[in-house]
DNA sequence: TTTTACATACGTTCTTGCATGTATGTAAAT
DNA sequence: ATTTACATACATGCAAGAACGTATGTAAAA
């Protein structure tokens, strides 16, 4: 299979892409060799070292084919929270659940990353940035949180950047759970019951009512 | 550093198990080799090969170490539950959280299963069988919702399994944020807080007010 | 004709598993 | 109380196979 005009070639970078993120959701990371991969793309390891540099190259390129979903979600919220930050945080807790439920891709890299890669040496960099990336995250939570206290749609007493650690962790929890093989956990179907539990615990009745879709 | 005596020779076990843990946990299972340990441990791999029939063997007899602890937490939550499941129930919450932050060797094992390993291959049955153990979890904290449920101490439309999933989500996501290197959480200070939030969100406002230690 | 997009071949470095060596402990026979 | 016989607790050496990186070959595209 030899690929020949430029096109080709981001095909085959594509393919590669595919195949490894196949190969790592199923083998794990360290098990899986760049022969592996070429292979099963049906090509040989020169063609990987064609189109990266070596494995971690790769691993970063196949990251950051998803990357921009989790920023259009995030962009989503920030730009909702001004109206109101309880009905912004509620639809993104769905947006979240509904994205990783509905793309598989989404849903083998966050496995890869989560139960089939080892946070250390060479990845600890890629790893580290993720963690940066969720800890950003869970500021703007915090951010929102706070927006939502100063107008009062808070229950007393909740402390934004502890509700931001509490749904940062619940949301993390369910995610967990859900990429178990055994699927004792459905993203789609439970996760909006089990995340209102918390939200009644967060927010006063009656912004809870107002929310939609209905809590 | 020749043991002679059956029970120096059980030290060195231990040794190895502990230096195994160390490397684990900073170097990820998959890069570290046999030889890492033996040599950290001032042996060599003659000594590990003594003692364990291979890695796998080894890995599994690490892990051991600290199931007992996991046991009794949950026993402990049986038996309280008959008297009062929501009490049960918070008390089990918090004994969690405080075997994990006290506990460095607890804290290390987590790590290592969480973030220093790939839930694939050889290793694969061994966190099948974690997985198996955490959905027991799971199942237990269901009966004792249910208990809760039918003495009436649950918000109505409470469903003990989702209110499981709930708990269970919740901790596992506080457990992941603290395990962190950039501490970004502390378990022991803040993880009380944060699950007051989902349990108000569970529980009628009456037995909050009695739960002890306060809520 | 040069560059692109791969395929092929080679050398090196780990890592594992096993086989063997050896010093010490231990229990029973004498 | 010795000696004998064997088990224990390691250390050492070797063979074999990954897996990687690189160097080189090659056919088509530009």
């Amino acid at each position: 299979m030899v690929r020949r005009t430029r096109e080709e070639a981001e095909q085959t970078r594509c393919l590669l892409l595919d195949t490894a993120e196949q190969l790592f959701s199923v083998k794990g990371v360290s098990k899986t060799t760049l022969a592996d991969i070429a292979t099963a793309a049906g090509l040989t390891r020169g063609a990987v070292y064609w189109h990266f540099e070596n494995k971690l190259d790769l691993y970063r390129a196949m990251l950051d084919r998803v990357a921009p979903a989790f920023d259009t979600i995030r962009t989503e919220l920030l730009t909702a929270a001004e109206a109101d930050p309880a009905q912004a945080l509620w639809a993104h807790s769905l947006n979240v659940n509904r994205v990783i439920a509905s793309e598989p891709q989404i849903r083998r890299i966050l496995l890869i990353l989560l139960k089939r890669s080892e946070h250390v040496d060479e990845l600890a960099p890629i790893h580290d940035e993720c963690v940066a990336h969720m800890r950003e995250g869970q500021d703007v939570l915090r951010q929102i949180f706070q927006l939502a206290c100063d107008r009062h749609q808070t229950l007393p007493h909740v402390d934004p950047t502890l509700a931001a650690c509490a749904l940062q962790s619940i949301h993390n929890g369910m995610i967990d759970l859900s990429l178990e093989d055994s699927g004792c956990f459905d993203l789609e179907h439970q996760a909006g019951d089990v995340l209102a539990y918390l939200y009644r615990g967060l927010f006063r009745s009656e912004v809870l009512e107002n929310l939609s879709p209905r809590l």
